[in-house]
DNA sequence: CCCGTTCCCGGGAACGGTCCCGAAAAAGTA
DNA sequence: TACTTTTTCGGGACCGTTCCCGGGAACGGG
């Protein structure tokens, strides 16, 4: 038990040769021996050498990392896109290092910099709930890390954003609804400094608005996706003088407890009330009526979002990039009140 | 817009002092003249100055950083478990870095080396689904990195582990299942090489033992728990010649799709067939019946094993240990045939 | 006034690699 | 054989820190 990890030096000493030589076997370069080079990985193999990431890293000046930081992996849309980024730097052989920031502000910019500290080669980011400034990210962006935003975008900051439609899809799906009938639609939305937030709301009401529907703030619930309060919400709005007749979730699990908890109070989904969540989690297909939802892209804007980070490190002179990945309106029978 | 960061060497050329000095002030040391040491803060502030930890770790041989190894962040229950390993890292000021397996034995060697590279202070490891032999870890633990398994844990290394009592809670849910008579009780069970899955399959059987029922193979149904072939399983169970009385799924998504399949076909639950899940989800409660559960103490697990780990790190001849975080089992509607 | 102590600070080695440069050895060429 | 070219290797600077060691200045006590 050698409390030491060996290292290349170890190595050249058993040898007899200098570290340069040990170095130039073990990265694979070509002007050596062929015979020294299989004497030098034998002895790696069996020393059980593992070669110090830090001393390269810090050599080489860049890391070959991309740092995430997103508000929760608990939250499955962010799982989600995380997976697509891994599938992405997987396959250019990169590194990723994510980092929570708990839909707080200060973490958020803790998060920053431990990954700017770490020399990661670039940054992937979508702000935290508190979010409403970005003083923080500026600095780092104007040393020229590259950094591109997704999702819960920041539009203050001249870096690529990757992002989804959601005034359309929201001004869709509000649509929907009103196609099947409904009039008194209530809606769930999050912060407004939120641009997806924002958007979602401005979709609302501008599909309230071109069918000539009356705004009722009263039928407006500002809320965020983890609230716990749910249950508050949900007797709120059946308790109302004027029952809503459909409610726009701000996400499925919203959705599904709020259905819950209808159906025990005796009203009847999609016909007394038509609900319609966010995000088409699996689960919503085995729910009692089946879930219509929107269909959120999180891993194609993960990947997206990678795709253009690592262009942005390999050709740093590269100009900003919008891109635009599309929702999709899924429906099911939660909010069909009308046979085709 | 200056390309590269700006060092400790750059501050001290700019305040024509050693570099020595500009490092005691930044790493708060005492012996330093407070007016300079002041001087210096400011002009790093000024110039946004980010410490390089991998200049800082390579110098101090630590990282303060503790490696995880989990199969997928995509799994509820291992991002809960990250959840309290980030909790209890938070409290000690360590980061964390998270790789993920994608159940794959190639995968996870990859992960181990890039880790072991990147030299973590400790691992945290769930093993994959696809590890049956355990040389990779040997060497590692060999040289001395402190480790320790959790609820995936492996046997063959000395290292400490945390786990839960799969046995216990396995045979708890089948006597539960039996005492509501239920005599033909299927079950799904995962690879067999994992621990936890064959704690669970033996917890099963005694519990039939000890009922004097007798075990038909035809109701064991191996798997794991992210299969798609779901629908394919149920039409197995629901059309066998003689139909189970009871379901013990691999998890609650499972569960959950079961029930939604079983019911279309005109079963009754749980009076035909009553379904108990694994890992006690949110979601359990709002489907219909609500699902009985084992809740699976995901974040409790993460916690305990980097409380043990950062212990080891910190007395590096501590013996291993092996702690139990308990499970419970949670009865709702979807497996109450009888009034109590 | 002298000397020991304290307070600040600078020099430089070290961490573990990479890589440039130059040199020795081997091989090729005339 | 003598010269050139190629192959193979070693020396040492460097990446950005920390930290040990030693030295000079200020200061206090006798």
């Amino acid at each position: 038990m050698d409390k030491k990890a060996v290292t290349i030096k170890d190595i050249a000493r058993m040898l007899n040769i200098s570290k340069s030589t040990v170095s130039r076997a073990l990265s694979g370069r070509s002007d050596i021996h062929p015979e020294t080079k299989t004497r030098i990985i034998q002895l790696a193999e069996q020393l059980n050498y593992e070669p110090n990431t830090l001393a390269i890293n810090l050599k080489q000046q860049k890391t070959n990392t991309i740092g995430v930081i997103i508000p929760e992996t608990i939250n499955r849309f962010f799982a989600r896109s995380v997976g697509g980024i891994q599938k992405i730097a997987d396959m250019v052989g990169m590194n990723v290092m994510i980092c929570q920031s708990n839909e707080s502000y200060m973490a958020e910019k803790n998060n920053l910099h431990s990954l700017v500290s770490s020399r990661v080669d670039g940054l992937l980011i979508s702000i935290s709930r508190e979010t409403d400034r970005y003083d923080h990210f500026k600095p780092v962006f104007e040393k020229g890390i590259p950094m591109v935003f997704f999702d819960r975008i920041c539009e203050d900051i001249n870096a690529s954003q990757v992002f989804t439609d959601n005034f359309e899809i929201a001004f869709e799906g509000t649509e929907h609804l009103i196609s099947q009938g409904c009039r008194r639609i209530a809606v769930m939305v999050g912060q407004q400094h939120l641009h997806t937030s924002r958007n979602r709301l401005r979709g609302y009401l501008e599909a309230l608005k071109r069918n000539n529907i009356p705004v009722l703030e009263s039928l407006i619930i500002h809320t965020h996706y983890s609230s716990n309060k749910i249950d508050e919400y949900t007797r709120y709005l059946i308790n109302l003088p004027q029952r809503p007749d459909a409610v726009f979730a701000i996400n499925d699990y919203t959705a599904i407890e709020m259905m819950h908890i209808m159906k025990k109070s005796g009203i009847r989904i999609p016909e007394d009330i038509a609900v319609l969540g966010f995000n088409n989690e699996n689960m919503g297909r085995f729910v009692d009526p089946p879930l219509s939802s929107i269909d959120h892209p999180a891993h194609d804007m993960g990947a997206a979002a990678a795709e253009i980070l690592i262009n942005h490190i390999r050709h740093p002179d590269l100009k900003p990039e919008n891109r635009l990945i599309k929702s999709k309106l899924i429906i099911r029978e939660s909010t069909l009140r009308k046979n085709p």
